[in-house]
DNA sequence: CGCCAGGTTGAAGCGCTTCAACGTCTGTGG
DNA sequence: CCACAGACGTTGAAGCGCTTCAACCTGGCG
């Protein structure tokens, strides 16, 4: 539990008390590749915080696949719509790779929210963080081109890119794998 | 003071003390249509309430305006990246029509955060409730087209629709503004 | 009236998609 | 050890939708 400690140390300093409440809750949960975390049609009971591996978030659209997110180790993740909300998931989340996660249960939550001003702080904190990040998103998606949104995505998180298939990332950046791969041959002339 | 005192209520119920504590840090702002509320550069100072009139927020990107939100009566309103991050601005927001917002300061609104955990679990709510219009906001422009994001957009906000000009809508669908125009047509087509 | 902002229309062009074919790598079973 | 299959990526050709640019229309307002 070190980890996921040292990850609430980084949003607001925790005393011992108040780690004690919080840890009982905590579910480790491991999920082997190509399995789900969560399915449309399901309301989303857990929030997960990512120990080790990769996940993708992704619509099921006109018979395709739309990625819309992409996260690994050391953070929060799950549909927060659907959580939130408490209201029935239209998206998948699937590990891309062997992924053990820590989930904190919706109702649990809730009664800490009730019990402690950190635990409302830690809520406040992770939900403005999600905030900023899809904010970014948006403002890619309607600023730039495919090409750049490419250059900006490989820039801003490489080594996620790394681990991320081509085809997928494609759905992601909003054009076909086909583009994806023109986009890269382009740049290569380029660069050599 | 009533209108946004219902809309806090709406969040959380709030008593008399808390409600006490909170009203002295609101400041009444007019804003004349065509003014800013917020420009690039600048670290975002305030949250702002809206009493009346409406705002948009837009991007200047290759000398092109990219409307990004849309808001009226009744929500919180900011540069919500450059005000919890407290780093310059890159947007600007702009009245559309003669505006009143009711404002709140970052250091007043940390200084709340510390004082009583309704004051958290409103910035927790008020958070994830942007974080919901965003998530949204994104799956739209991956799995919509142009022409389908339009239909979606006023069918989800008709009455906001009506108060935007066309050609700030149409950057806000990521086209433009002969695109929508066409679009349109299309529809009355069919529509006779 | 004449101007100007907002909206429409047409023609040409470009970039992404579509579809089909092929290449390459990896893992699996004969 | 080779053969084969399947997943992933690449390439080409054709098509479509949006953009671009220019012209024009319309209504509101000084």
């Amino acid at each position: 539990m070190d980890q996921i400690r040292r990850y609430y140390e980084s949003l607001s300093s925790i005393t011992e008390a108040q780690w004690n409440e919080l840890v009982p809750h905590f579910k480790r949960v491991n999920i082997p590749k190509n399995q789900f975390l969560s399915e449309p049609g399901q309301v989303v009971k857990d929030v997960s915080f990512i120990e080790s591996g990769m996940l993708r978030c992704y619509y099921l659209f006109d018979g395709r696949e739309s990625n819309c997110y992409f996260a690994a180790e050391n953070c929060y993740l799950a549909d927060y719509t659907s959580f939130l909300t408490q209201s029935p998931s239209v998206m998948y989340i699937e590990a891309m790779e062997d992924v053990t996660v820590i989930n904190l249960d919706y109702h649990a939550l809730q009664n800490l929210y009730k019990k402690d001003i950190i635990f409302q702080e830690f809520g406040r904190k992770i939900a403005e963080w999600l905030y900023i990040k899809l904010s970014n998103r948006v403002s890619d998606l309607l600023l730039l081109n495919p090409e750049e949104r490419y250059y900006q995505f490989i820039k801003s998180d490489p080594e996620l890119a790394q681990r991320i298939p081509q085809y997928m990332l494609a759905s992601y950046l909003g054009i076909t794998p086909e583009s994806l791969s023109r986009i890269r041959r382009r740049q290569m002339r380029v660069a050599g």
